[in-house]
DNA sequence: TCCGTGACTTTAT
DNA sequence: CATAAAGCCACGG
């Protein structure tokens, strides 16, 4: 949970990630945990990078979001984060990092 | 304990 | 490429 919230906070400026992605870097729950942590931790998280699979931001905040995410300089086409050249692509390292915690690591040491 | 809901994903049509 | 259905995990009633 707080592994979420730490990823999403550890997302640079510019680009974004999806909520598959982060449920697999916190290597616990799925996709719809991590929006329903987002929906009730969200606040003080740049949540709005924090994208569906298609690109499309959040249910309910999409105006909200794209408005920020343009403003970041985050590259968006008819509605749509272009995932392709904006999504977040760190290193295991730097995941269990920012978890606090190597519980993504295979075999970490 | 069982059913329904939800800031989702993936596969098939 | 767009729409529809099924799957999955956790939480509340």
């Amino acid at each position: 949970m707080e592994g979420v919230l730490a990823l999403v906070e550890a997302v640079p400026v510019g680009s974004v990630t999806t909520y598959g992605d982060v449920a697999a870097m916190v290597g616990a729950g799925g996709p719809r945990q991590v929006g329903t942590v987002m929906a009730r931790h969200g606040s003080g998280v740049p949540w709005w990078r924090v994208v569906r699979a298609d690109g499309r931001p959040a249910q309910g905040l999409v105006e909200e979001a794209l408005s920020r995410l343009e403003a970041e300089g985050v590259p968006v086409a008819d509605g749509r984060v272009r995932m392709v050249q904006a999504r977040w692509h760190p290193s295991a390292a730097e995941v269990s990092e920012h978890l606090g915690r190597a519980e993504v690591l295979p075999g970490g040491r």
